[in-house]
DNA sequence: AAGTGGTCTAGACCACCAT
DNA sequence: TGGTGGTCTAGACCACTTC
């Protein structure tokens, strides 16, 4: 193994030779390849460059391209076949692709709709959301807040957070009472940890008596109910949000993919 | 880079040392530590062994090593800090915990239920779903099919195929007039390719009249329909299966997790 | 036989965290 | 300051596909 020159250190060198940007060269280069891809530079039916290609071109080694491919294959935007190739899916020719996979992302952005605060945060005794929050007490902090697309309300959604979280979120103000966004991605910026993911669960409900005239439905309708709970890294819950939406302007879209391993 | 004896060989070497088992080594590594999470070996708060050490002990390369924790961040059952460490999640104590994360083997398995087929498959003019199959002709292959619990029915499947593919599931008699398992499981088998993921979209309906007896429902009242299409890993739809889901004995649940990269 | 992706190694430097 | 995970390299062998 004798190290007289040895590898070039990780992630430093080289900074100038392909567009440097930030972050390490194998987020560089799967970007690169995402760009490509969905700017439909490959061609569909067949195979893009292979490891050592992009190894040499990039200047980098095939264990770097391989880190790359990783990504890209997790997102559905390539497939690989050992001795044959990689190659573009349908769906990375599709510009604006759905880049979800059911991701918890895509909830956070819930691109294009606004809320409306409907009832500002407030500590209020409820044992299962208490329950549900895997807190000690029975205490929780509860808001309520309506969602608007093209201006027309399609969901209302009670939100519980642990006291103390709410008690954060509270004195923050960094929720208005109106305008884009959600509890969580706000939330997420007040708490220490960092959110992992949600545990969901989707019914069909008849559209509550109380809930119908604020997301224009009528009572005893169909309407689709999801209960979310949130989740930091560790498990522990951090939200749970209880949602109804107008069954006529909203359904639930996702895209589960084989996990590849 | 001299290469006097070099790195033992990729996968065949010190087959022996640990449990051989088969596979890649990171896989029996990840399996290894799959167990012991699942079991409770390693206690809740604290640190897990670090790359080195798991290095050293399973005889691998810390890379080896790397590999195998990817696959259990992926799956949440640890999560890792930089400068700190890897740590179990609160899932990975709750033995049987859902694996699926919106997976689609979940669907492929629907564990614990059962399938009776009310309609054999047939060759059928169906525009919308030769469509959504992204087919050239309007022909499809169609099936119906009930889904049972505990001896009650609790949702009905329409099934759209490809004319090719629903060709070769007639002829092989693979499906069962009354069984476990699920049409696209079996479908998988007598396909070229492999089911890569689907496309989910889920809506609240009214229990239209002619399922409501078949799903023991009442007319008009709310259920959960959902419209899924698999592809395979080249983006190429394979399957559309829409179903209606009892709103009393189903709910559609999944688990959500960030892409963490 | 040549080429491709899949696996693996030994060693290195880094940013970050706890001390 | 020492330990941890994150990144990277150069080289190797393998199974599999294609020619």
């Amino acid at each position: 193994m004798r190290s007289v020159r040895k590898g070039a250190p990780g992630g430093k060198v080289r900074r100038s030779e392909h567009r440097r940007q930030t972050g390490p060269a194998h987020q560089r280069l799967s970007e690169d390849l995402r760009s490509a891809l969905e700017e439909g530079r490959f061609k569909m039916g067949e195979q893009m460059p292979t490891e050592v290609e992009l190894a040499e071109t990039y200047g980098v080694s095939r264990q770097t391209v391989r880190r790359a491919f990783q990504d890209l294959v997790g997102e559905g935007l390539v497939y690989r076949v050992a001795g044959r190739g990689t190659f573009p899916t349908n769906f990375s020719q599709q510009r604006h692709y759905v880049r979800s996979i059911g991701a918890i992302e895509d909830l956070q952005a819930f691109a294009g709709t606004e809320m409306e605060l409907l009832q500002r945060i407030e500590l209020i005794p409820e044992e299962e959301a208490a329950l549900r929050l895997e807190l000690p007490t029975k205490v929780v902090a509860a808001l309520a807040l309506r969602r608007f697309y093209e201006g027309a309300p399609f969901g209302l959604t009670h939100v519980y957070l642990p006291p103390e979280l709410g008690q954060r979120l509270a004195e923050s103000e960094a929720l208005p009472a109106k305008g884009v966004g959600t509890v969580i991605g706000t939330l997420e910026k007040l708490m220490p940890g960092t959110v992992a993911g949600a545990n969901q669960v989707i019914t069909a409900v008849p559209t509550p008596a109380e809930v119908a005239p604020l997301i224009d439905g009528e009572a005893g309708e169909p309407c689709l109910r999801t209960d979310r709970t949130y989740f930091d890294t560790e498990g522990t819950p951090v939200e749970l949000a209880i949602s109804f939406y107008n069954s006529e302007r909203y359904s639930y879209r996702l895209q589960m993919r084989r996990r590849t391993t």
